[in-house]
DNA sequence: ATATACTGTTTATATAGTAAACTGTTTATG
DNA sequence: CATAAACAGTTTACTATATAAACAGTATAT
């Protein structure tokens, strides 16, 4: 199976190959009945239900009704369905180029609707980012973070720092926001565990001849996120984002002058 | 074992509570033979060398020359014991505070030692962020990142904001950097597949109309990052740090008048 | 027609993590 | 001092898990 890669696959991981869609379809025997995308759709929605562990290729084969080691005739093992996920959920709509609309606005859509996959699929920022992104959907949404900068005057380098910027922050306000979900939900129903409500504990223990900066925060409840309505910041993320933006207007002023 | 939680403790996880000291150590029985803080520099140890995966209660266990069921009566299951090494490699120096520098060089600073731990320990970046920092050596990493910000005109949401900021940029670039260590120790036994040598597929791969903004990133050999010196932003993190450094700026520029 | 390349399944193996029961040791208590 | 309780580390056992290998049936190329 992973014999029959095209070579335009080159040093490409299987995984990346496969999304790429290079792997030649068998021309004999019988018909499939399964397919990679049906595979990979029911992996992530076992996900979305009951997280990465509930994820095993028994769970999988099950849902479909086949046994576990029929997947590895799509498949050639669990990382690369892992990796095909974390594809997948990549593949989100990418809007139409605006091109009237400034760019702030254009990264500020972008980075929004990266940590939207985030808070859709709790279970992608438990995946461990290997490096740069090489397959397609991920490689889309790459396309898509360069947009706004297409008329800037950078050179490559400076734009894909732009877009390490971006998507970096995206990725852990994502998972901020994840951790806020899972503590609303499991807050519905008080008797599971809160993930969120450490904040007595560490009021114990964050003494403040040892953690002198980190006291008052801790005191005023700015670390755990109580009291959210006090929050000046707004909604939490975009601070930051606002920030980031700044930075890189205050570059391009500097290059321009 | 984890029934003789401090009440300190409160509602942490159990690795938490380990790592915070919670647990009251036994007053009778056999000495111990072995220490938490044994267990864990043996797992972190292999893990260096191994990585992640090389890390079983079988092989640390071994490794001290002891059954693995031993471990369990220092630390009550695998996740503990990842979480314990987690917090453990956040035990950098944190150098001494310097009143007279500014802000921007402490932050730097600060980046840059957590940068160095994903290189350090290059699984670090493997395991999956859970949350905000809830251990001790973690969260001295974050009132170290406090610290310059101490007598900022800025509410304790903010600075937050800008820690999230920090970090969040210091773990996506320790992660590519991590992947260039391994890119070049792999190239220094060119029989090795070489984790960065993409370009070429990916050349073939991202045409020209569907991907336009990417197209000519991948061309350049910017995206994968051949020809580095003709990488003007030099040393690759360093272009995102200032830009967010800038962005500080300019926020506080705008309080103050 | 038949060899070939497939399909999904069955069977088997290796490697986890960890629960429970066991043996021996130290300490607190009567 | 005797004994019970609390512990240490080990043995054994169980449950998942990924996946290799062999198998029986089916569609296609020659």
């Amino acid at each position: 199976m992973t014999d029959k890669i095209n070579e335009r696959a080159g040093s490409l991981p299987v995984g990346a190959a496969l999304s790429w869609g290079l792997v030649e379809p068998p021309k004999r025997g019988p018909k499939r009945e399964l397919s990679i995308a049906l595979i990979v759709e029911t992996a992530i929605s076992i996900a979305d239900k009951e997280g990465l562990s509930g994820v095993s290729m028994n769970r999988v084969a099950s849902e479909l009704g086949f046994t576990a080691m029929s997947l590895y005739r799509y498949i050639p093992s669990k990382r690369d369905l892992l990796l095909l996920m974390q594809d997948a959920v990549c593949g989100i709509p990418i809007p139409p180029e605006n091109k009237t609309g400034d760019w702030r606005d254009s990264m500020r859509e972008y980075v929004r609707a990266t940590i939207q996959v985030f808070r859709d699929h709790p279970w992608f920022g438990d995946l461990p980012v290997s490096g740069l992104p090489l397959m397609p959907n991920n490689l889309r949404v790459v396309d898509w973070a360069l947009r706004p900068m297409r008329d800037f005057p950078l050179n490559d380098y400076e734009k894909m720092s732009i877009v390490l910027l971006l998507s970096s922050y995206a990725r852990s306000s994502g998972l901020i926001q994840r951790d806020m979900d899972r503590a609303i939900q499991a807050g519905a129903r008080p008797d599971e565990f809160n993930g969120l409500d450490y904040t007595e504990a560490l009021k114990g223990l964050i003494r403040e001849d040892k953690f002198p900066d980190l006291h008052p925060v801790i005191m005023s409840g700015a670390y755990t996120g109580e009291n959210e309505e006090e929050n000046t910041v707004g909604n939490d993320f975009e601070f930051g984002l606002e920030r980031i933006l700044d930075g890189i207007a205050c570059y391009l002023d500097s290059r321009k002058k």
